[in-house]
DNA sequence: TTCTTTCCATACGTAATACGTATCAACATC
DNA sequence: GATGTTGATACGTATTACGTATGGAAAGAA
């Protein structure tokens, strides 16, 4: 059985005149009648009672006209949809992401993905760098905005955005109150709140780099890998933490956001499999490479 | 497009690779190249990522094998459903009987065909005579059990069963403890409850010729067209009633069912409309002709 | 490297089959 | 009974799906 037993079974089934439907379907009448014969004979179901003057639908040719009317309507979906496949308009794209961009980029980020891309499923993880380069590896993920260093020949990376690092401290902490940018000297000596170098070491990494361009040493009190909770243990008063800058969006009673001044950038990158060979990824990928903060 | 495609595209998309699809599909290898050629132009829809060693499947590749596998799963169930229909194994039946058959009849008659058509849907309709009558010539209904005469040229009958008139009198009747038939000429004028004429001519006349029979004559009391209510009449001491055998199933503490000195039969005809072309409506009919009580 | 093998694509002739024209047979209408 | 309508049949034609032979590119072996 083909597709075009179907189509001139609806034809007939629709005129009940095989003239009439041969006409429609711009083929003359006998083919049409071999067609449909040959179709009976392929099912073993006699779908037409026949007259020598006129045609009528037995049961089980009510039955087919109704399936193949469904089978053809949804085959022309489908294939619409294929097309938006091909063009990368539609389909799953996984993005991982770091704790930091959570606040303000990602928001911005899904928005443009959405607006270019409107039928497209963005499933969305919350991952540490670690673990987001271990997803691209595996192909859990397509996509990933993560600190450098990446340290993987497999992946491909882009520069997304940066920003400042500042300091966040206890309200209670002498320079609190302090006007101007604090001395990284000032606070050397504090305990230090930071995400562990198991997480990904570019945030380690950079906040160490703070350090050492002043000249000054780190004093580790306490490991934290959310943003969120490493606010919390500043509020309760177990150490000053150094935090990007759009992280002083989560505001509490007992810490104040710093600038500092020594000005370091924490960047964040665009990430994706090297061989990445779908439309849609590389899709998504040129339009991040657009984004502006 | 057609669904040759959509088997050659399986093929290739479960081997991933032409040569092996071709075997499988008892062609050699060029054509099945060309008839895959042709269902990505035709859909315009890139299906395949070749390079001249190895075939890998794009998304809209899985997509289309996905849909591929479950349209040609489906054409194949359907198919063995049309074959079902076309026997007459499978369909719809719409019965519609008359409310004196549904204690001890209707049951062993559903019993009957869901035994010989175990996937038949069977629709039943309770219905006056008239209306059974009606709903056969409308279509409404494809077979109907009734109180005959039928008197229309377009349907057909078959004697089904039938059974005795018995006597329903309520408790405090003094013949309620009589032993042996009643004489009809002993309950002449008590006032009756009768199914109305124009329900069912069948019913009346029935009820009218035990009058007749025993030259007695009918003091009607009350119409009722439902057997449940006629009971429920002669318990209210309403008066009394001639039921078929069957009717005495219904118990009810103020009333007797005794038989009489006349005998009259209430006859039940199958009726079908004299056109019925669909053997499904055949089969069950002449199963029903095997009917024995 | 060079030879061989593998595997998809191309070229082209062949065979199957879907289609068109002409006609028939049955039925309805006038 | 003549005419028109309608589906089926007969048969030649055209399309197209298929097979054979071959090409070209990449991977593996010598």
């Amino acid at each position: 059985m083909e597709l075009r037993h179907l189509r001139y079974f609806i034809a007939v089934a629709e005129e009940l005149h095989f003239g009439n439907a041969a006409q429609r379907l711009n083929i003359s009448q006998p083919p049409l009648s071999a067609q449909i014969k040959e179709l009976e004979q392929n099912l073993n179901v006699q779908l037409l009672k026949r007259t020598n003057r006129s045609v009528a639908l037995t049961e089980a040719g009510e039955y087919l006209y109704e399936l193949s009317v469904q089978m053809l309507a949804r085959l022309e979906k489908e294939t619409a949809i294929l097309q938006e496949i091909d063009r990368g308009e539609r389909g799953k794209i996984a993005i991982g992401f770091g704790g930091s961009v959570v606040f303000q980029i990602l928001p911005r980020v899904l928005t443009l993905i959405k607006k270019q891309y409107p039928k497209l499923e963005i499933h969305v993880s919350q991952l540490t760098t670690k673990q987001q380069i271990q997803a691209l590896l595996t192909g859990d993920i397509d996509l990933a905005l993560l600190v450098p260093p990446v340290g993987d020949e497999e992946l491909n990376t882009h520069p997304f955005y940066e920003e400042k690092f500042i300091v966040c401290l206890p309200k209670s902490h002498p320079l609190a109150s302090s006007t101007g940018p604090i001395a990284m000297e000032d606070v050397s000596n504090e305990p230090l709140i930071i995400s562990p170098r198991e997480a990904g070491e570019g945030y380690f990494e950079a906040v160490r780099s703070l350090y050492i361009k002043s000249n000054t040493v780190m004093n580790i009190a306490q490991y934290s890998t959310e943003q969120q909770t490493m606010v919390s243990l500043v509020a309760a008063e177990f150490g000053i933490s150094f935090v990007p800058e759009s992280t002083s969006h989560i505001q509490h009673h007992n810490v104040v956001y710093k600038e500092i001044d020594v000005t370091h950038y924490k960047e964040t990158v665009l990430t994706w499999h090297k061989h990445t060979q779908t439309p849609l990824v590389h899709g998504v990928v040129e339009l991040l490479k657009t984004f502006k903060v």
